[in-house]
RNA sequence: GGGGUAGUAGGGUAGCCUGGUCCAUCCUAGAGCGUUUGGGACGCUUUGACGGCAGUUCGAAUCUGCCCUACCCCA
């Protein structure tokens, strides 16, 4: 069976996981007279054993990432707004070992995140990452297009991530998509619970009892929640940070419900728009299928999915749209009295997205030198570093912050690296985490009245100090204009229409095939097998997509145009 | 689901086949001192590791078993 999305809710089947806690007494002693300096090497180590990946190097800073270092604090008060990062001034990883190329993807992603600040994935407990500060700041703003574009009609909320078992158990073929992947908790304290609940791999059945209480007419519909949170999947293939994990930190997950197959159908088109919307602003360009039936999520009408394609070639859903029809209504008995006093089963919608959202904008946008973040999601949008040299240090240093102050003024987030380490060092430091423009000042700049720019893309130039703002607007669109056209050509060399199997055989090493296929299960699994590619549904993107030939490529019958790829 | 490779300091390696009690080395980081500063500064002193559990043994990083974890390939 294939896997497509941990995140945003697909199926599994057979038994269940039982999550047990340790007994108490096994329990490790914390580490009472242990310093803080000694959580990495000695707390960390010494009881739960940490074995994978790289740690952040100074563990002082490790512990308070948010610390200036000491260098600084002693020699110039510097206020603490700085976004600081884990491992202080210099990573080891930037020094010790150069990130891998893009081209060896798979190198370049695990490293990336580390080397950028994103995430540490050396929790101790396989397929859980832990969000550095910088990291969760991009999340922050991420999401905070997000939550706009679904504040526009939708409201937020919070379930609970405890599901009863007799609650999730209520619909049979979502069952069977999750049941395989389910962790439970079955105890309390020492007592055996009554009814073992689960962790919500996503929150259906935590919602629709609650939809059941709250809708009795037609006036109370539609409904359109959504919430983010956290989900679980107990994962059995191998974990990728952001990508497939056991805890989806960062599930936005909205659920609506409507009077009529109809009204549910439009809500579902409109979620599509949403999430076009929402990766227009990331510069993300996407495909969208409708999954075929065999793959839609389990209790569904049907399923659209929002793919992007990584470097390696392969696809990465990013987003789902489900039509729930009136399955779950049936089960949870959803019902409203309509205009004639009847009791109407409701029909709903769901639709998700997660942190893929972020594995996207890192990867997509991404170069040998590190993050290119769009400046609209860049935690730190303009980095100024002053080139302080002898005697004219309290000057620059003035001057470099009396400039953050105009451009935070001015609505930006910007920073002011006063760390005494070379400028190259920062300039590498910087590039590394995707800031989008560096304002270096010196003596030079000051006597001349100007600014030294450079955009993350690597051009350079002079701009007059007193455009500083102007020109800050400016560049960042072009800046986001240059990633849209840059992403959105990438994609487009990497989609072609082929005619036979071996074409699309070699189409899927580097992107997407596209094929006409009939629809029918049989032609699919040959096409499945003949290519070693993965059918990701039927076009209804379209923009991406000149018309093509109509037999299919199986059978030769009448097909409709075809995503076929090699998936995440 | 199947197979492969590998876990030694924060990172990268050596040592393992042939067990021997100081685990070596490179980079980074922490503590300390000094010199530096327009594209990754440097010198000296110092701190820090054999993934876990069990077994074999006088003795285990090394041999055996189980577990955990990571990466790669194939359904």
């Amino acid at each position: 069976m294939k896997r497509r999305d941990s995140s945003s809710s697909l199926r599994r089947s057979s038994p269940t996981v039982s999550l047990r806690s340790p007994p108490s007494s096994s329990r490790p002693p914390s580490g009472s007279s242990s310093g803080p300096p000694s959580l990495p090497s000695g707390t960390a180590r010494g009881t739960r054993q940490r074995p994978r990946g790289p740690m952040p190097a100074h563990s002082s800073s490790w512990l308070c990432p948010l610390w200036p270092s000491r260098h600084l604090s002693r020699h110039l008060s510097r206020p603490r707004s700085y976004i600081w990062c884990p491992r202080g001034g210099s990573l080891p990883g930037e020094v010790a070992g150069p990130l891998p190329q893009k081209g060896d993807f798979s190198g370049w992603y695990n490293e990336i995140l580390w080397q950028a600040g994103i995430i540490d994935n050396r929790y101790p407990v396989k397929g859980l990452c832990v969000w550095y500060p910088y990291g969760f700041a991009l999340r922050k703003h991420v999401y905070g297009i997000l939550r706009e574009l679904m504040d526009r009609d939708h409201q937020e909320t919070l379930f609970p991530l405890l599901i009863p078992e007799n609650e999730f158990m209520k619909e049979a073929e979502h069952i069977k998509g999750f049941e395989d992947e389910v962790y439970w908790v079955t105890r309390g304290g020492k007592n055996q619970l009554d009814v073992p609940l689960a962790l919500r791999p996503t929150s259906e059945t935590a919602i629709y009892p609650m939809y059941a209480l709250w809708v009795r007419s037609h006036a109370d519909l539609p409904i359109r929640l959504y919430q983010i949170v956290n989900t679980f999947r107990y994962e059995t293939k191998a974990t990728k940070p952001l990508i497939r994990l056991r805890e989806i930190t960062s599930f936005k997950e909205a659920h609506t419900v409507h009077a009529t197959w109809e009204e549910a159908e439009a809500q579902a088109e409109a979620a599509i728009g949403l999430y076009r919307a929402f990766y227009d602003r990331l510069s993300i360009p996407l495909l969208i299928t409708r999954r075929p039936d065999w793959d839609k999520f389990p209790g569904a009408d049907y399923t659209i999915a929002v793919d992007t394609i990584m470097p390696d070639g392969r696809t990465l859903q990013i987003g789902t749209v489900h039509h729930l029809g009136d399955h779950f209504s049936r089960t949870f008995g959803i019902r409203y009295e309509d205009e004639k006093g009847e009791q109407q089963y409701a029909f709903q919608t769901c639709y998700g997205i997660s942190e893929r959202s972020i594995a996207a904008v890192i990867s997509v946008h991404g170069d040998d030198r590190g993050l290119v973040l769009p400046p609209e999601v860049a935690p730190v949008q303009v980095i100024i570093v002053p080139i302080i040299v002898g005697k004219r240090k309290e000057e620059v240093v003035e001057a470099a912050r009396s400039l953050k102050a105009e451009l935070v003024s001015a609505g930006y987030r910007v920073e002011v690296d006063e760390r005494e380490i070379r400028p190259g060092a920062k300039y590498y430091h910087w590039e590394m985490r995707g800031v989008p423009i560096r304002l270096e000042l010196g003596p030079r700049d000051i006597d001349k009245g100007v600014l030294t720019l450079v955009i993350r893309s690597g051009d350079k130039k002079e701009i007059p100090r007193k455009l500083v703002n102007s020109a800050m607007k400016e560049e960042m669109k072009l800046f986001t204009e240059n990633l849209r056209n840059k992403a959105d050509s990438h994609m487009r060399n990497r989609i072609k229409i082929v005619q036979g199997f071996d074409e699309a055989h070699d189409a899927i090493k580097n992107g997407v095939a596209v094929v006409s296929w009939c629809h029918q299960r049989e032609c699919a699994d040959i096409l499945e097998e003949k290519t070693g590619g993965s059918i990701l549904g039927t076009d209804i993107g379209g923009n991406m997509l000149p018309e093509i030939p109509r037999p299919c490529i199986v059978c030769g019958k009448e097909g409709t145009p075809t995503l076929l790829a090699r998936t995440f």
